[in-house]
Parts: structure tokens; C-alpha cells; sequence
RNA sequence: GUGGCUGUAGUCAAGCGGUUAAGACACAGGAUUGUGGCUCCUGCACUCGUGGGUUCGAUUCCCAUCAGCCACCCCA
């Protein structure tokens, strides 16, 4: 019990955590060429924020959550996604007080009870952006041309862009009923679990890979088609402003979001090679959640949200490169306590100077040393034993060139620096 | 929440109702004096996730539980 993390958590590791330095750095990076600033929330809010803001009908939200009483008795939750954490920092901090629109990003874990599988844990991490305070097309475009670049700078092939949009809270009900008319006949020929979708979410309908439900649904109005005047030409224009950045996309009439707040646009990346979790990251708009959790006036927003997980294995999969593990610079294989104290001070002055270094502290003996030192892809092994010692000098042994020399101990410092 | 598969050392694993649980890698030590990567030798599971049960006897069979993997739902 007590040798076993929770389920569905994971330990990174030494050999591990490389991979998530590096993707933090991509992160960071583009963040900042795009105009992003870091934001940090808790980890866990008030467990009402995310019923209003999430929805209290979504299965995040409903089934999701890891709520609890804190001892003074208040309802909190770990937080199952970040994007109505930001719309409480950007009200509670009247951030709109600030020039528009206000453009964060965050990376933190996340928390979601679900049974776990290839791709899903219960405490996941993700990368998102926020761009709030714009109702412009244009922003929907930047946002998901960033993600795509994001992707691409990674290195990841053969990704998939589907979008659509949503509508909004007028055109929405209209797609539902017409959907829901045009299912109506049918639903006995429907699949058991879509005769149980027809009435809780009839557009998962339109997903579901049974051939019987595809030949019912065939043909049935998507909700592009009942989108209002207003909304028809955002999408119209995001899909445009997509074309300029050459960004490839597929229009996916049946893509729906899981979370209440989305609005207009929304949109999904799927890559194939992480099972059947291929979601890698996914976004959208959310005109009405800022309002929800108690802006003065109406504030747009969009953003996306990426697993870094997913990212990561599916880079895996596709066997891009990650950095190496940890090289020492300089290995100190010191021998016998006289030449141990004058190798921990050169050990000293040897990172001072900036060099990745370590010495024996394990009481091995020179071949053992030599031997963890290779380990490491050391570039120099610097021997000191008595006979060094006595003559004022230490090895310097190239490892890779297999060559070494006797250097005095002043000057020790300066050689290993000219190596480099 | 539902369903399937799995659980032997740090890792990958063989094994099987019955004396001392293969092997490989990794790790540690050694192969004449103080030198790595190759080779060779040695060491490394009183025990087979945990708890019960069946049995003369279980790592091998059964049950439960925990964990891992996979799928549904949903999502990142």
C-alpha cells in the first residue's frame, strides 16, 4: 500500500524528467513569441466555480472530480482543467481592467477520477493558453495556428485538425431539436448505447462507429447547418484566416466538447498513435463562461488545452528525439583520504567555473571509478592518488580520446576549461 | 461507473500441484602493481503483489483485495 503512488498517478523520474524540461522549454518559447505571460492558479478552487464554469451536467463536473470539505468546511475540488480557474483570476483580479485582450498560459497537473488507461491517468498535465477579452476570428485562428506550431516544432507527424463550431446559445437549441427530429423514427434502430444517447446528448449519436447508427444518422443536419447568421460568419472567417497561416484542417461537423462553456469555435487535435485516447490536445471558444463566474460585462474568450502525456508518448511513438540523460564535464577519482580533501576542493572550484562534475563517494577503488565515470559519458576523468599528490599534479584523462597527461594542480582548471 | 487481460528480483522473463524458483540485462565485486567502454569469473528472490481457502503439500487450483495494462463512457 504504502510502496505504491495512488492510482493513476505517476513518479517522474531521473531519465524521465528530461523530456518534460525540454517540452516546458518548447512551451515557454513559443509562449513568449506569441505574446503569452504564465499564470498560476491553486491547484484547487471553490467546488462551485467549477460546477458554474465547467457545467454541473458535464461528466467532468458530475462524475469527475475529486471533491472533499476542508476543515474549516468549505467544498473545494482539485482542479479538473484550468480554464474556469483563469476566468475566476482574471475577474477576482478585475484583469480587465488591463489593456485587451489579457493572453496567459499555465502548465500544472490536473485531477479527474476516471479509470485509468493508455493515455489517461488521474493526475494529467496540461499546457493551455487563454485569450481573453477578444471576440475576433482572427483569435480563434492564432489560437489554433500556435497549437499547430507548437506540434510542429516538437517534431509531431501526421496530426489531425478537426474543427467546427458550436454555435452559440441562440443557434444551439435549434441544432438539438432538428437533430433530435430527424432521429426521432429511428431510435429503435439505434444501437443500445445511443438509444440512451437520443435523449441526454443526441449528438454523440453522429461519433458512434456502429453501422446501423451511421446509416441512421446519415444525412442528418450537423451543426454547422443551424448555425445564426452571426456565427455562420465567424466560422467562416476563422476557417479563412486558418487558410492564410496554411494551417491544413479537416471540418468536423460531429466534434463536440465535453465541457458546457464552449461556444462558436471548437477544436481537436488527434493524433493515432497513443490507443484509443487520441485526443493530444483540443480547444474552443467560451463567450459565456467569463460572465458565469461574475465578470461586470461580457468578456470572449478562447483558448486550448494540450496533455503533455499525450505529447510525450506519442513522440515516443513516433521516436523523436528527447536530450540526453545527465554527462559529467569532469569525474574526480580520487584515492585514499589525502587526495580526497584536495579533490573535494577541486571538485569545488570546478563547478564554480561552470562545469558539470562530481567525485567518488562510495569508497571504490580506481578501476570501479573509471568505470562509473564511463557510465556518465564523462569527457575527463581526473585521477589524483599519492603519487600525484606528492608531485603537485593529477591525471587528466580524455575519456573518449582514451589519451591523458599529468597537469599541475594550478593549472588544472584552465586545461579542463580550454577542453571544453 | 462498466467490461476484458495480467501480477515471479531494478528490468525482461522461464517454470510448475511435490526436494536447493531457469536464463538474460542491469547493479556490485574481481581477473598480479593505480585506469573505463570488449571478454571471463563471482555475487544478487528463505520466495513467486497481498490476504484467505482447497490440498498431505501451492509460485502453480479457487475466492477476495490491491496494483498494472487495455477497452467502453468521457476527455488531455
Amino acid at each position: 500500500m504504502l510502496t505504491a503512488g495512488p492510482k493513476g498517478t505517476n513518479d517522474i523520474l531521473p531519465g524521465e524528467i528530461e523530456k518534460w524540461h525540454y517540452i516546458e522549454q518548447h512551451i515557454r518559447n513559443i509562449c513568449t513569441q506569441y505574446g503569452f505571460s504564465e499564470i498560476r492558479t491553486p491547484i484547487f478552487e471553490h467546488t462551485e466555480l467549477f460546477k458554474r464554469g465547467v457545467g454541473d451536467t458535464t461528466d467532468v463536473v458530475e462524475k469527475e472530480m475529486y471533491t472533499f470539505q476542508d476543515k474549516g468546511g468549505r467544498d473545494v475540488s482539485l482542479r479538473p482543467e484550468q480554464t474556469a480557474c483563469v476566468a475566476r483570476a482574471y475577474v477576482e483580479h478585475k484583469l480587465y481592467a488591463q489593456p485587451q485582450p489579457v493572453k496567459v498560459f499555465y502548465i500544472g497537473p490536473m485531477f479527474r477520477y476516471a479509470n485509468v488507461q493508455a493515455g489517461r491517468y488521474r493526475q494529467f498535465h496540461q499546457f493551455g493558453i487563454e485569450v481573453l477579452g477578444s471576440k475576433d476570428p482572427v483569435v480563434d485562428a492564432e489560437v489554433i495556428t500556435m497549437a499547430m506550431d507548437f506540434y510542429g516544432r516538437l517534431g509531431l507527424r501526421d496530426l489531425e485538425l478537426h474543427i467546427n463550431s458550436v454555435g452559440c446559445p441562440q443557434c444551439r437549441p435549434l441544432h438539438r431539436q432538428k437533430l433530435h427530429d430527424f432521429l426521432a423514427g429511428n431510435v429503435d434502430k439505434l444501437c443500445k448505447q445511443c438509444q440512451s444517447r437520443f435523449s441526454r446528448n443526441p449528438m454523440r449519436i453522429l461519433d458512434c462507429k456502429e453501422s446501423e447508427c451511421q446509416d441512421v444518422s446519415h444525412g442528418a443536419p450537423t451543426t454547422t447547418d443551424c448555425l445564426c447568421d452571426e456565427c455562420a460568419d465567424h466560422f467562416a472567417k476563422v476557417k479563412k484566416f486558418l487558410d492564410q497561416a496554411g494551417i491544413k484542417y479537416i471540418v468536423n461537423n460531429r466534434l463536440v466538447r465535453g465541457l458546457d462553456y464552449y461556444t462558436n469555435t471548437a477544436f481537436e487535435i488527434m493524433a493515432s498513435d497513443i490507443g484509443a485516447q487520441s485526443s493530444i490536445g483540443g480547444g474552443g471558444r467560451y463567450d459565456g463562461l467569463i460572465e458565469q463566474v461574475g465578470a461586470p460585462q461580457p468578456t470572449p474568450g478562447i483558448g486550448f488545452a494540450l496533455g503533455i502525456e499525450r505529447i510525450i508518448a506519442t513522440m515516443e511513438r513516433q521516436n523523436i528525439e528527447f536530450p540526453g540523460p545527465l554527462k559529467y564535464d569532469v569525474f574526480i577519482a580520487a584515492l585514499g583520504e589525502p587526495a580526497r580533501e584536495t579533490a573535494f576542493k577541486l571538485l569545488y572550484n570546478i563547478r564554480a567555473a561552470g562545469l558539470t562534475a562530481d567525485m567518488d563517494v562510495m569508497g571504490r577503488g580506481l578501476k570501479a571509478q573509471m568505470k562509473y565515470a564511463n557510465k556518465f559519458a564523462t569527457r575527463f576523468a581526473l585521477i589524483l592518488g599519492d603519487e600525484e599528490l606528492s608531485k603537485g599534479v593529477a591525471v587528466i584523462r580524455d575519456m573518449k580520446a582514451a589519451a591523458q597527461e599529468e597537469v599541475p594542480l594550478e593549472k588544472v582548471l584552465e586545461y579542463l576549461r580550454n577542453g571544453q
